[in-house]
RNA sequence: GUCCCCAUCGUCUAGCCUGGUCUAGGACACAGGCCUUUCACGCCUGCGACGCGGGUUCAAAUCCCGCUGGGGGCACCA
């Protein structure tokens, strides 16, 4: 394969979207296969929209991804700059070629012409576009378009689509097969804007073909501009490059649309706060229009290079499912060594302050009083694609009144009777040991639970290998099982936790029998109502 | 509306180009089981798809046509 200088280029238009990953590693890997290069080109060409900050964070982005590029606008390159907007005295040299050949023409029509011709257009059944008969300033001669320019009319400059009966076609790799579009079906359209800027069109083909992309990879949103963009290269009589339309990613739900903010996270700073490992991002991302031959589906970057084959990517729109992505990263993060698992963790702390902002992060800390809460505790709700809401917590924010009051307090109770259930089935307790306890107070469930482990320290040493590692056998047989849940709840406050006997030792004696005692007054006070 | 793209389990897909080896394989999810005095991990099993209709052929998930469904474009935004 001929070495492939592919291109990235992102317009610095708002936050970093995973679909600019998702383009990146197929751009990366088709040039690292073929030992060619990988380009960043911003495409700032929108005064209005465009930050300089947007292009920062999309940097920060692709590196935190490992998708760095050999040309770029932070790291120069032979065809510099990388900026479109500091290109724009190239664009105005190339547009007056194309003026000069008839492939272009100059337009004073105001957005309200513009506006009405469309309307026109509508009424008479007809493709909107401005092409054909309803241009009027295609019309216009040499002198009547001096004169305008004289007067200081404003004017942009468009694309002069033939307007016989031929058609535009250019070659789909993905799709591997000619892609074939009427000239009628093509609107005139904006090549050099009123402020002297170039649209995406022109300085996209413009800077290809002078930057030397040869092979062009982005989303299928952009086949209908494409014949368009060829119609601009045989203009010049440039040579095309291949196209690779990539199958847009889809929400993940029954409707399949083209990934939006609206319905799902599609920012990489999201994905970088919430946690997600970058290693795995990019390999669920390749995924979605990629698949090893041998049908690996976990593999890193340089796994994905090695077996890299362009005619493999898929033409099929695949829905983002966040539930695969999360169960790679779990599985990821599971088996990763302990140095790398603490290293990612720190890097994902590091960078919650820049996401969150120095004041969320402030009040983020305030609230991180009990050292042994986890960061997740409080930022949680940031990342949730679903959020759960309880029935208490919706009863809980209406206004209070008397019968509000009411309603309030019965759903209390009926919650404290489900968290006294879970003692349904309490064992069976000598009659000696309920006495001992008192009966009107105590729970006889936690307190054999209790008595048990006073009798274990009195016969084992609590604080050696025996209870770390082995169940003590005397303390099997005196305790039933129930209780085991019984001591996991009272000593780790779940029902879930790690493993009891050496989550016991750690906590040690006086602290083990300390919860307990509390658990007995909690449990009690719940029963005695 | 119009032009274009796409179509295998709920989801991501393998297979399709070079028809038979496909009673369609894998992954996530789900269900059951094993392991485990919890949870998780791990292991095993199960559930589950070639959108529909026509061709072509001895034979079609695979080739052709139509339909249906989904998606995208139709800006002085990219």
């Amino acid at each position: 394969m001929e070495p492939a200088r592919t291109r990235i280029a992102p317009s610095p238009t708002g936050d970093p979207h995973v679909g600019t990953a998702y383009q990146a590693i197929f751009d990366k890997a088709f040039a690292e296969k073929t030992g060619g290069q990988f380009i960043l080109r911003i495409e700032d060409t929108d005064q209005v929209r465009s930050r300089p900050e947007y292009e920062l964070k999309i940097i920060n982005c692709l590196k935190w991804l490992k998708l760095d590029w050999d040309e770029g606008p932070d790291i120069g390159g032979p065809y510099a700059p990388y900026r479109q907007s500091e290109r724009t005295e190239i664009y105005r040299e190339h547009i007056k070629i194309l003026l000069e050949k008839g492939f272009a023409y100059y337009c004073f029509c105001t957005a309200d012409e513009l506006e009405h011709l469309r309307q026109e257009q509508k009424i008479a059944k007809l493709p909107p576009g401005y092409f054909g008969e309803y241009s009027p300033c295609r019309k216009l001669t040499e002198d009547e378009v001096r004169s305008k320019i004289k007067a200081g009319i404003p004017y942009v400059i468009r694309l002069k689509v033939p307007i016989d009966e031929g058609e535009v076609s250019f070659f789909d790799s993905i799709r591997k097969k000619q892609l074939v579009k009427k000239f009628k079906e093509i609107d005139d359209q904006v090549l050099l804007k009123s402020d002297g800027f170039p649209t995406y069109h022109l300085a996209n083909v413009v800077d290809d073909y002078l930057m030397k992309i040869n092979t062009v990879i982005r989303g299928e949103e952009w086949i209908p501009s494409t014949f368009k963009h060829v119609l601009i290269y045989q203009g010049f009589g440039w040579k095309l490059p291949q196209f690779y339309h990539l199958a847009l990613l889809r929400n993940p739900d029954s409707q399949k649309s083209k990934i939006s903010k609206r319905k799902n996270p599609v920012s990489l700073e999201w994905f970088r706060a919430a946690g997600y490992s970058p290693e795995i991002l990019v390999n669920y991302l390749a995924l979605m229009a990629y698949s090893l031959p041998e049908g690996i589906e976990r593999f890193s970057f340089s796994e994905l290079v090695n077996s890299f084959n362009p005619d493999r990517l898929s033409a099929a729109g695949p829905a983002f499912d966040f539930v695969k992505l999360d169960s790679f990263n779990t599985e990821y993060l599971s088996h990763t060594d302990t140095v790398s698992f603490r290293k990612h963790l720190k890097e994902r702390l590091d960078y919650l302050e820049e996401y969150l902002g120095e004041d969320l992060f402030k009040q983020m800390m305030e609230r991180f009083k009990p050292l042994s809460q986890e960061v997740g505790y409080w930022t949680d709700f940031f990342f949730k694609t679903k959020l759960q809401y309880n029935r208490e917590d919706i009863e809980g924010i209406k206004p209070l009144s008397i019968t509000d009051v009411k309603t309030f307090s019965e759903i209390l109770n009926k919650w404290l009777k489900e968290k006294g259930s879970l003692f349904e089935n309490l064992p069976v307790i000598p009659e000696e040991i309920i006495t001992e306890a008192g009966k009107e107070n105590m729970n006889p469930g936690i307190f054999a639970v209790y008595k048990a482990i006073n009798n274990i320290v009195n016969d084992t040493d609590f604080h050696g290998s025996l209870l770390k590692r082995n169940f003590p056998d005397t303390f099997k047989e005196k305790i039933p099982k129930t209780a085991f849940m019984i001591l996991r709840i009272s000593c780790t406050g779940s029902k879930t936790s790690l493993p009891l006997w050496e989550s016991l030792h750690r906590l040690g004696y006086y602290r083990v029998i300390a919860r307990l005692d509390e658990f007995i007054q909690f449990t009690s006070s719940l029963i005695r109502k």
